[in-house]
RNA sequence: GCCGAAGUGGCGGAACUGGCAGACGCGCACGGUUCAGGACCGUGUGGAUAACACCGUGUGGGUUCGAAUCCCACCUUCGGCACCA
């Protein structure tokens, strides 16, 4: 026998599929064909492979080979998302230019991942950090800002003063940076935004038509996008004609609200202030103190206001109210000011108790009600609400509305939690924003025959602000408009721009007049099935929806929503602890590689549990996947020795195989439950050893049990394939088909369980369709089921064809 | 606090629409092989018991001839979001 020497074979494997090319895309697909497009999430190209990267690619390859197999025209492509911070971070330390590190960590990540033999076809390979690439970001952001969907807006952002970067809102974690960690702070400057929120009805909506997508990241999109339906009702300033607007998701509550409060970032707050009795020296400094507070104090500061000495009417009952700024609201939802109703709110219950404003009930419900120590926030039945008296919540909240609409005091609308996406960055390594500024033209747009515009060379790294405003030959730009002399955008676009179409270009990945192909997304998109980790719930896939969206409305492409199907893995933990350098605790995938071979690392990882769950990284389990792999390779070298005897199987041989064939089908095609497709193969090989070598029907075994494990351990199959006498490639062998018949032939004769009073007694052997009568009778003469039943009297009996048979004793 | 997911042997995990709980693997034990260790092969392995009866899927109830699976209440763990008016 042979030895299992994977580091021979693997390597010998590699170099054939690469010069066969049988994993190229096929180009062609005959009219009206649909592709199969098999995606994994593009990585950040590190540099190190590391366990998740390792799951997410044997998930991928496995569903690849096996569809391949069944006949799919696949894409199954592979790139790298290479713009971002850490080049920047690795040039500020090492002295070395981001694109040169970037190149680096491409070649050396490229390297493990054609280790793990993985079938990708390497010739549409793409890197967002290459001017072939980004030179695409920039003209859609063209395409974006002729429509109106990409703009310019002040506002308060969040700023990393260790990156010296602008971080959206949700890349602030903690009050702290996600990337560094350094504690964030707030400054206002004039940035780029993706108009998103044009789309959040569109949006949302899509989401009932995603059925391949796991429920909880669908729930998690609509929670972001928080569409709420609500009022804007006018308050009026009293003796003014000014008028503020307020949201509210409560009209039903207007009777009870006794103060308003505005947010200290509301573009009209000072002016407000002014009309009132307050000092306007407090209020301005109330204002500072506020939105300069960093985030993480922000979170968890106290509530706290002051009054603008001016009173705003309540337009349902005339009642006039005092009118604070307070630090707990938000300019970024609604309208900016709320009206507080301290006895069905708590934050308002909590801001009227520190201030001693005045508690009104207003709802009272079924079984609890506003008892004075906090406020009650259910529904119920209107009270001391006027002509809406006893009306329910839900009814008060129409007629309220309506009534104040006949008015003309406001409106029904609907508000969205979701906010454009700031994608400005002050740093390099990103898409240089294609835009001038000229004195007398003010922004313009660079012409599309200037695209690429490229990053420029002569920057030094220094850790300090951004290097693109210290480089004279990428600041100096020509004004498209009159041709004077101007100063080019320094802000770079967020990475996540890159990754909201790369999928497209994956289809057109050489095209040079335009970014990708229109028909051919309409035939390669959405893609099939779209696997990565659950970390990227909201915001990628969110935008990359967004974006699919836009671009199908600039009619660059027929389809709507990116992603049909979407597999999201768990994470690989080690000791129930997520793998991390700071605790010790990661494992090296090369060193498995080296040690036990790709097919080992592959099978094993997917063989520990379902693809969606948590796994736990165990070494000792590893070798379980090691072992396997050899006892199946000795018994291809024994039976590929053995003379064979020839003859068909005997029937219960047959029906194993034929079973074997259509679990493991089933599991990979219907539910992704690789473990268990190994597992039934497993136990296709312990059948197997108790036939001796050469046995009639032995050999089909033997090869089902080889062309099976293909998707799982390409490797190690492809050999022992060709060791069981075949010439040409696995993978390009048809997958196994089974036969009904022979596995019904085999289920002929059942063992029943036989209970009594739902406890085991026994199991008897009778014909699959055996009659009532004739089970029950056989059932009943088992020696061990007529001790229980003696001098028992039977009060029931069930029968259940080839499941159960139940006696129900007195 | 809200939303989402999950609790099954010593461990990872199986169990189709309610029908023999623990497939498969790890670990462990015993035996074989080996100078020895490792590797490999074989057998066994939920708990308790001398054996049977028995007890067992987070806890407590319920529905059912029959519940890991369905219903109600609760507990725990993990993930996400959080002054969103």
């Amino acid at each position: 026998m042979r030895d299992y020497n994977f580091k021979e074979f693997e390597k010998k494997w590699r170099k054939r599929w690469e010069e066969s090319g049988i994993f190229r895309t096929p180009t062609r697909l005959p009219g009206g064909e649909r592709g199969y497009y098999l995606l994994e999430m593009f990585p950040y190209p590190s540099g190190k492979l590391h366990m998740g990267h390792v799951r997410n690619y044997a998930i991928g390859d496995t569903l690849a080979r096996f569809n391949r197999r069944n006949g799919k025209k696949i894409l199954y492509p592979m790139g790298y998302d290479a713009m971002g911070l850490p080049a920047e971070n690795a040039a500020i330390k090492n002295k070395v230019k981001p694109a040169d590190w970037t190149k680096r960590c491409v070649s050396e990540m490229k390297k493990q991942q054609l280790s793990l033999g993985l079938s990708y076809d390497w010739e549409r390979m793409i890197n967002t950090s290459e001017p072939s690439y980004y030179r695409w970001n920039q003209w859609i952001f063209k395409r974006f800002y002729e429509k109106g969907l990409a703009y310019r807006k002040k506002g308060a952002i969040n700023w990393c003063p260790s990156c010296r970067t602008t971080l959206a809102n949700e890349q602030v974690e903690d009050g702290k940076c996600w990337r560094c960690g350094a504690a964030a702070e707030v400054q206002v400057k004039k940035q780029w935004y993706f108009r998103i929120t044009k789309y959040a009805d569109d949006l949302l909506e899509g989401l009932d038509g995603l059925k391949g997508w796991p429920r909880a990241v669908i729930q998690q999109q609509r929670n972001w996008i928080g569409r709420s339906r609500g009022a804007v009702i006018d308050f009026k300033i009293e003796n003014t004609d000014r008028t503020i607007p307020v949201f509210t998701t409560r009209a039903d509550t207007l009777f009870g609200a006794t103060f308003l409060l505005i947010s200290p970032e509301h573009p009209e707050a000072e002016e407000i202030a002014r009309l009132g009795t307050s000092d306007p020296g407090e209020v301005k400094a109330f204002i500072n103190r506020t939105v300069t507070t960093s985030v993480s104090e922000r979170e968890t500061r106290v509530k706290e206001g002051i009054p603008l000495g001016v009173k705003a009417v309540n337009p349902v009952n005339g009642r006039a109210v005092p009118v604070y700024l307070a630090n707990f609201v938000f300019m970024e939802y609604g309208t900016g000011a709320i009206m507080s109703v301290p006895a069905h709110d708590q934050r308002d219950f909590e801001f009227a108790r520190k201030y001693g404003l005045p508690v009104i009930e207003v709802i009272r419900g079924e079984q609890e009600k506003f008892d004075g120590s906090c406020a009650y926030e259910g529904e119920g039945k209107l009270v001391n609400s006027g002509e809406f008296d006893a009306l329910d919540s839900a009814e008060a909240r129409k007629k309220i509305t309506g009534y104040l609409q006949e008015q003309g005091s406001g409106r029904s609308t609907v508000e969205y939690k979701l906010r454009d996406w700031l994608i400005s960055r002050q740093r390099y390594w990103g898409t240089p924003i294609p835009v001038v500024y000229c004195e007398k033209c003010g922004p313009g747009a660079v012409p599309d025959d200037e695209l690429p515009v490229k990053l420029p060379d002569d920057v030094e790294f220094t850790g300090r602000g951004n290097p693109l405003e210290r480089s004279e030959s990428f600041l100096s730009a020509r004004c498209p408009e009159c041709g004077a002399p101007a100063r080019r955008e320094t802000d770079t676009m967020d990475t996540f721009v890159d990754s909201s179409w790369y999928f497209m270009r994956y289809i057109n990945p050489d095209s040079e007049d335009k970014p990708f192909d229109r028909e051919d997304t309409d035939r390669w998109l959405p893609v099939d099935q779209y696997i990565g980790g659950i970390e990227h719930a909201v915001l990628h896939l969110l935008y990359s929806r967004f974006f699919t969206r836009a671009l199908n409305e600039l009619g660059l492409t027929g389809v709507k929503e990116p992603f049909g199907n979407l597999l999201c893995q768990g994470m690989v933990l080690k000791d129930g602890a997520k793998m991390s350098k700071s605790l010790g605790n990661t494992v090296d995938p090369q060193k498995i590689i080296d040690d036990y071979g790709a097919d080992t690392a592959r099978l094993f990882i997917l063989f520990a549990s379902p693809p969606e769950k948590d796994l736990d990284w165990s070494d000792e389990g590893l070798k379980g996947g090691y072992r396997f792999l050899r006892r199946l390779w000795a018994l291809v070298s024994e039976e590929a020795e053995a003379e064979s005897a020839g003859g068909d199987p005997d029937t219960e041989l047959d029906g194993f195989i034929n079973r074997t064939i259509m679990e493991v089908t089933g599991d990979i095609r219907d539910e992704f439950h690789f473990n268990t497709a190994i597992a039934r193969i497993m136990e296709l090989l312990n059948f197997l050893k108790k036939y001796p070598a050469g046995a009639p029907g032995r050999r089909k075994g033997v090869e089902t049990a080889v062309s099976l494990i293909g998707p799982f351990a390409p490797h190690a199959a492809s050999e022992m394939w060709q060791m069981l006498g075949q010439s040409g490639f696995l993978d390009e062998e048809p997958w196994p088909r089974y036969d009904k018949k022979v596995i019904m032939e085999t289920e002929k004769v059942l063992e029943v369980p036989v209970t009594v009073n739902g406890r085991l007694r026994g199991t008897v052997e009778m014909p699959a369709d055996a009659g009532k009568e004739a089970a029950l009778k056989a059932a009943r003469d088992d020696g061990k089921v007529k001790e229980f039943l003696e001098g028992k009297e039977i009060r029931k009996e069930i029968y259940v064809p080839g499941k159960i048979i139940n006696f129900v004793v007195g």
